[in-house]
DNA sequence: CTATTTGCTCTATAACTAATAGAACAATAG
DNA sequence: CTATTGTTCTATTAGTTATAGAGCAAATAG
């Protein structure tokens, strides 16, 4: 099983789905190239309807983080190696970045408990992804 | 105008409404103890229906950020300044922002850089705050 | 070329959410 | 008591989510 989804979250199935890869290109667990299940395989696999992976994948299509291909399937378009982000990307989740961190503000929680929060959480990522590495251009120049 | 709605956001009225009154207790524009417009007179002033403000009042009254009274309307019940967060807030909170970091990650953008647009918005929240803020309990103990 | 795989598109339905609308209830301040 | 203000109720319209099925279209395999 590559992911699961939660069906009493709240959150709709086809987000989760989307988080959850977004996670696995942000730890190393899935690289440039790597591919995904067919989109009928997943859904068989996770117990969902097959349109609705169609809406997952289409979403990270949109982000740039997918290529889908017919009778290719799934390929992990870009991961964190892969360069800087599409210009623009930083202005929509700077905002949605604001949000988030004003809530945890109002909330009470110190500054500095925030950016140690976040500092972890990026640690977490990156520990992972050094275990997934295989060092990209550097082997045998 | 207290705040704005942007109608074609995508984002439903009431989470905006919502949003920018976390802002504001935030950025210390809001403190313990503001009063906000009544749903009514708020929903005439954007031009939305009172149940769509309401059910904004509604959610920021789930999250602790408001007391509603009848008769004397929506009041602030916590600022950043009220205390360390509702045991049990971390938690949904730090899922969410793994999300958030996680998707930043994966499109390219650098550790570093996400640490430091964490810290800039922290910063100017608290920059602002500053301005408003009168210090409570220090002034003649 | 044909055949298969796999993404993609279309229609359709049920359940839920968002927003509007109007009426009325309930607590509180004056 | 009266006015204010949150709260609850029903109702409607529009949009989203998830399911379902049929079939189209492109890319690979033989």
């Amino acid at each position: 099983m590559l992911l699961t989804v939660d069906l009493t979250s709240g959150l709709p199935i086809y987000l989760q789905v989307r988080d959850r890869i977004v996670d696995a290109i942000a730890d190393g667990t899935l690289r440039e190239g790597s591919r995904l299940p067919t989109t009928r395989d997943l859904a068989a696999d996770l117990g969902v309807n097959f349109h609705t992976i169609n809406k997952a994948y289409d979403l990270l299509r949109q982000e740039g983080l997918l290529r889908l291909t017919r009778q290719v399937g799934a390929v992990v378009q870009r991961d964190p190696d892969s360069g800087p982000p599409a210009p623009g990307f930083a202005d929509g989740w700077d905002e949605r970045l604001h949000t988030m961190l004003a809530e945890a503000v109002a909330q009470g929680m110190p500054r500095q408990e925030i950016v140690s929060r976040c500092q972890t959480i990026l640690a977490a990522l990156a520990e992972s992804r050094s275990g997934h590495q295989q060092k990209r251009g550097t082997s045998r120049g």
